[in-house]
DNA sequence: TTAGAACCTGCAGTGACTACAGATTCAAGA
DNA sequence: TCTTGAATCTGTAGTCACTGCAGGTTCTAA
């Protein structure tokens, strides 16, 4: 009937599965390449097959991403998932870190968040001589400036994308 | 005395220009390679010097990173600096287009928050059968899931880092 | 049988750096 | 003048988490 090296009910193709979980199939090819999903089954033509296990470990993963975690995150989780023995507490461990980064990082935008409206309110204001953003661009003695002064060098970059 | 092509005082070669603006040596290098500073003088050996036009404009770019704007922004930001009507208007739209976006990864990481806080305290507290963080993970119906329910597919990572 | 949708592999590109190798230049001391 | 070692040079590859494409193969329904 059909030419599934091993067929079960409830299996997939991988088109199947992109449209089901909301994730594109180049990236659930992308998760298999780097191992974070395992090898499925294939067809006698070579395309992908998959069952229920590996649809239960797709959606841990994009559930992790939904939640930040990095993919070396999610692979260490995936791990304690899987093992079982104070996986509690190392994965209470690898979320703590991760809150304290999210923090972090919204500390930082806010930050900016902050500079950024009392310059847009200043352009809108108007009737200056010349643009309070670009000013405080080129010159940071201007309004722009953090109350705190000149800021540490950021060796990371504030807002990768 | 020295070889340089056009020597004044307060030059600078990169390694002092990284000192003085907390940004690397290499970043410097990169931001001549995609055009974003404009190239230095040389030494007769091939040493970059900058002079004060170009120490303005590093500063400029930094600061824009600073502000969390991407490296085309401040392309962009740069260009109106230099040209001049109507250019405050212009450094507005991308200043509001800009807090927009600040604005969408601020409720995008503190909707992550709020979960893994709950997720965290439900750990602390403890004496579960099972792990919280890892039973959310595995399965989205028990106690993880965002109150609307199943969140649309995530095209965008939310956390690229 | 055939058309076309779905799938396959492999590679290149994204943004904003960062790191390295291997060569050259510079500045200061002997 | 010579030497030493720090600073600089170019060019390339790696990071993260995908995304897109080229060119080929397989599957399925008519």
């Amino acid at each position: 009937m059909h030419s599934f090296t091993t067929a079960r009910a409830g299996d997939d193709r991988i088109g199947a599965l992109a449209l089901s979980t909301g994730c594109p199939v180049e990236t659930i090819r992308y998760y298999e390449k780097i191992g974070l999903l395992p090898q499925p089954l294939r067809t006698t033509g070579g395309h992908r097959v998959y069952g229920d296990g590996h649809k239960r470990r797709l959606a841990f993963v994009l559930r992790g991403r939904e939640l930040g975690f990095s993919l070396e995150e999610i692979r260490e989780l995936v791990a304690l998932a899987e093992d079982g023995t104070g996986a509690c507490q190392a994965a209470e461990a690898i979320a703590r870190r991760h809150i304290g980064s999210i923090e972090a990082r919204i500390a930082d935008l806010s930050r900016m968040l902050e500079v950024l409206e009392r310059l847009a309110r200043a352009c809108r204001r108007g009737r200056r001589p010349h643009c309070p953003i670009l000013e405080t661009l080129s010159d940071a003695t201007k309004s722009g400036e953090c109350p705190e002064g000149r800021r540490a060098p950021n060796r990371r970059a504030p807002e990768p994308r």
